[in-house]
DNA sequence: TATGAATGAGGCTTCATTCAT
DNA sequence: AATGAATGAAGCCTCATTCAT
């Protein structure tokens, strides 16, 4: 028996790595020439091992989106940003800045997987994380506006705005082309990092209707 | 010399025929998904035809992305557009978001042929058409900050957050997942462009240093 | 009739631009990468009308090999090498070392034709000529032989084995390899030469019989 | 360990039979039409398992090739031809004829390959077994030569000449036109294996300067 | 007569997945 | 459980040839 557990986690601690490596390869070179024999080869073993451990090369994929976003499940449900909107957005914000092209990778594949209609219980699954994420989040963000600290309107204006403009924060700071643009990247994405934490507070009276929209 | 004529645009005409034939068969099913032979069966003609005005796909790829950036181009360059900042903004956020999935379309696939390093040649072509749109604008915003209506940050930070803001916009929009999320979508991205519009406009005196960036 | 025989001239001189093409376009490049377009291209012409010449792109092929083969006929009847064995060894040795890739794709070519039973009328057309070209030689030689100066054997005999001298010679000609390995190279092609013209030359009494085949 | 072997030994096998099968269709009806499906067929397997043995059809013929230098190799370095130069020549010459097509294939192949610049380091590796076989002749011959039994010539002038004849012999002996010449081909090629034998003896003073070259 | 757009058969190659050992 | 040889569907692209103008 302990023998058997020990196997076990060898197994385990095997899958993680396949993950690991997968990952890697994915980002370095796009996954559409990573394949399945040159992950098994980076790990070190068969290519017939993989398919122990995952049923396809989609199920790969959505074993790395998964972990994704139990990560981030894992932030939104810790105690440091909790009670503070503002630590929430920036812990937001710096989580998906620390690895821009790995999200970057995910929404792409989801696209895919979600138009080819893939493996749809591992996507419901998926979404079925996501939404509790933002459950959540509405919550906490009701909470910051009963005490009158951000702005009333539904609770998914307030993250879907943030999550707008850190995606595109994500896909500017990866882009070939934006790099070349962006001299002071530091600067610009403190810009961007302080407009979106403001983004979304309760403006002062003396502004509101200042700027009808249209 | 009439006839002539008449050959060259009938030629043109399949071309833009098969352009548009293409990009939406890549918008419907996902590129991957969609062969060559596919393209040409639509659009009823045979498969070589296709080589007769593309060296390869990648190449249609890459037709349709100029076409895209040149449309931007004249859109910067109009005169309604050219005298109102604000005016811009929303002209430009329109334009992305008109199609939010085209542009997703060809930001995926920029990254991809970039990362391949086909087409180099087109690749620059099609950089060198966004450099100068952007060199257009950062004139437009150089007048704006001189005029005091925008804040005073080098003017690529101002039209790099209004893309980081719109690409999100665009992301938000065709993701499935958010889209069950959003329920009230047109008051969200009104919300959103109001936003765009507002940012980065000249702050006044009693907010500035209120909130320091970390 | 005037301007009817200009026409047909006027024709005649674009099939033989098409053929004088071609023939260099198949050296440069290897006659599997030139495409009918490549040819048509180089003489400034439509690819459809090579077509009205050639019906196809073996009989491109053909007729350079026919006129090859009617150069060759010209050489074996004029009357400067008719009356002397070794000039003509010599004129022959010359003629198909004064280009040596031409006759290899030539070679190359007439193996496939062969081999695929393409266009069989020409093909025997082509054989025709040569019989002839060695029913002349076969007389010269017949006379020589009479005369003493050659030794007694068939005298294909002694044609078929300057051909094959000088077909390898042609061959380490052109070998990319070869060349490599041959430094003095004038002075090689002159031993073999000097080998050709001798070989078969009748042998002296005294040698008779003293290296027995085998 | 042993079923390790096996499984080895079975691959090997079947690599083989995947070269005699491709060089026999090769041979039977011209590399062009035979198709890497053709022979996945007539081995009877797949056509994707050729390509775990082969990165390319150009692979295959290379490897064709190589294997025949190879061949020619041990040849070379076999005790009973390397103390004897007319024995060598003999064998060569029999090496040759023995299966006149194969040596043309490689032949047109190999310039087929240079030409286009394919797999330059198998062709390397050709090149460099081709090298060390005529390093090999060259120090025989020039054994020959200090014994005073060859003329004193560079001694690849006598190898070359050797290969120039033989090569004639093969490109004769396979072509359909020639064989209708060659009535009596059994005597013809005896007639010319002598005449490789001998060439380059060292000629007899009396002959000496008889026949100046040109 | 000259043209060149259109054709489509057919080639080579890739790679996710299976399965016998 | 681990392996990796085998598979074959499917994709991209080429090019000789045709034919309407």
């Amino acid at each position: 028996m302990e023998k058997e557990s020990r196997k076990v986690r060898e197994f385990r601690r095997r899958e993680q790595e396949i993950l690991d490596t997968a990952l890697q390869l994915f980002l370095e070179r796009g996954e559409d020439s990573v394949t399945v024999e040159m992950i098994a080869d980076a790990v070190g073993i068969g290519k017939g091992t993989i398919y122990k451990h995952f049923k396809s090369k989609t199920e790969i994929y959505l074993r790395l989106m998964l972990d994704y976003e139990r990560e981030l499940n894992q932030l939104f449900h810790s105690d440091s940003v909790a009670k503070d909107k503002d630590a929430l957005s920036r812990a937001y914000f710096a989580f998906r800045m620390g690895d821009p092209e790995r999200y970057r990778l995910f929404d792409r594949l989801e696209e895919r997987i979600v138009k080819g209609n893939q493996a749809p219980e591992m996507v419901e699954q998926l979404h079925s994380i996501r939404a509790s994420n933002f459950e959540r989040l509405t919550r906490l963000i009701e909470d910051r506006i009963n005490e009158g600290k951000l702005e009333d309107v539904p609770p998914y204006f307030h993250y879907c705005a943030a999550w707008a403009l850190v995606h595109g924060a994500v896909a500017l700071y990866h882009s070939p082309f934006w790099n070349t643009v962006l001299e002071d990247q530091e600067g610009f994405f403190q810009f961007l990092m302080d407009l979106g934490v403001r983004m979304g507070n309760r403006r002062r009276r003396e502004d509101m209707g200042k700027e009808p929209l249209k």
